[in-house]
DNA sequence: TCGTAGTTACGTACAGCGTACGTAGTGAGG
DNA sequence: CCTCACTACGTACGCTGTACGTAACTACGA
């Protein structure tokens, strides 16, 4: 009944997790890529082009084989994402807690952060993103070592840690986009805040949103991301903190 | 110098916010369409068949238009997003804050939460688009009108309200994110959980993620996602709460 | 009143995408 | 040794966003 196509080779026609697939099974010609040179390949793509370059067409032309050649290792293109993701989890650095759970998992949110302005296309796949590929465990476990120090069950901490990551995703998500979208679009940077700003100040200027003219009138220097993304860090620690 | 081009019409050229442009400007034949029109057949596209299915094309035909003509109306797909975000973000309901911001908080976060499930393709579009639509301002008015009795400065309560709108889309992305996989797989939800649910256990069987181990063994019942996105914003609320 | 300029409408066309399918060649297992 | 699972990859299909050109329409300035 699922015997009716190539029964190993990853032709898209049945459930599989891309990691429970053997790299090399014995018969026939001996593969030209390991998994981790297509990740790699994707990868180098990402960074230099931004993910809409990666299509299996650059990927393929990137490793010098034929397009359809990666499909032997790749059976949808959302698992070549998955490689990505997985590659790129394997730069996290497993260090040793110090025993403070609050201050490990800033240093994990900031070491986080560094990795996602690292590969900038990094947010846009966490979310499509859940297998539990070899890299995201070692990560995942290596959050759990950190929390051992944490007065709480498995559970709250599996929540502890889906916020956190949550929270970073998110607000480098919003530095990035912010960034990327200037980068992308043809005008100049002065012209879209011009354009914006003006409209937005029209906006505000009809009165129809007083507290919103409010606001305009507190703020006065420009907002440091940093500083914005550390506080939201603190207080999502302090929500989940019995001594505080 | 900028004037090489139609001056007015909407070709992708120039810097420009979608809100600031007037729909009719009087020279020509009118427009056969609002955009709230096309706002509206996109929303209905994009709830029946998912975010893939709007695109220019089916859009129009939607409409009953040829495809190009909605150039005329949106000079970029991107600019579809944002009409369509605004549409239903105009189904937020702005009633009279009682005055504990905690509460009323917590009150648009689960009518945002509602609003997402309703329409399971607004997660993806939350990120992306960041212009400030009419509905946009509305909205972010009303949160900032629930916050009139929080004790900070609108820098404070602008990020209260992206802190728990960046929860709630997440969250619900996520809630989404499982619903809609099995939904678009080809095989069923048993043979996909049978699948991934082998490969996680003959992980964690390995030994090389003993926490993971252990928190398998302390989780019995299924988990409520409700009651995870209710826990999430008390402990978020929690930490920018002064009284606690 | 009449041109003309600024619009709307839309067909055609192009480059790019993911990927189904078919075929040829390779090499280990029964 | 034969057979069969695998690798490699060219071709092709249907789909996407959108640049461009043309024809019809209408409000405004002269």
């Amino acid at each position: 009944m699922a015997g009716l196509t190539t029964p190993m080779a990853g032709r898209a026609d049945v459930p599989e997790v891309i990691w429970a697939r053997p790299e090399r099974t014995g018969r026939g010609p001996r593969p030209a890529f390991t998994r981790a040179d297509i990740a790699d390949a994707a990868v180098r793509i990402a960074d230099a082009q931004g993910l809409d370059g990666v299509s299996m067409r650059h990927v393929a032309a990137e490793l010098g084989c034929g397009t359809m050649s990666l499909y032997n290792y790749v059976p949808r293109k959302e698992d070549l994402y998955e490689l990505m993701v997985d590659a790129v989890s394997g730069e996290h650095e497993l260090w040793e807690p110090a025993g403070d759970w609050r201050a490990d998992m800033l240093r994990v949110a900031h070491e986080t952060r560094a990795l996602m302005l690292r590969h900038p296309w990094l947010p846009a796949l966490m979310s499509p993103v859940y297998g539990f590929s070899p890299n995201a465990l070692r990560y995942l476990e290596h959050c759990l070592t950190c929390l051992d120090s944490f007065e709480g069950t498995y559970g709250t901490k599996f929540e502890l840690i889906a916020m956190v990551n949550g929270v970073v995703t998110t607000y480098v998500g919003n530095e990035l986009a912010t960034v990327e979208r200037v980068r992308a679009l043809p005008w100049s940077e002065e012209q879209e805040n011009a354009v914006r700003g003006a409209y937005l100040g029209g906006q505000v200027a009809t009165g129809a949103y007083p507290r919103m003219a409010a606001a305009f009138m507190e703020d006065a220097g420009p907002i440091d991301l940093g500083a914005v993304f550390q506080r939201a860090l603190e207080r999502v620690l302090d929500g989940f903190d019995p001594s505080r």
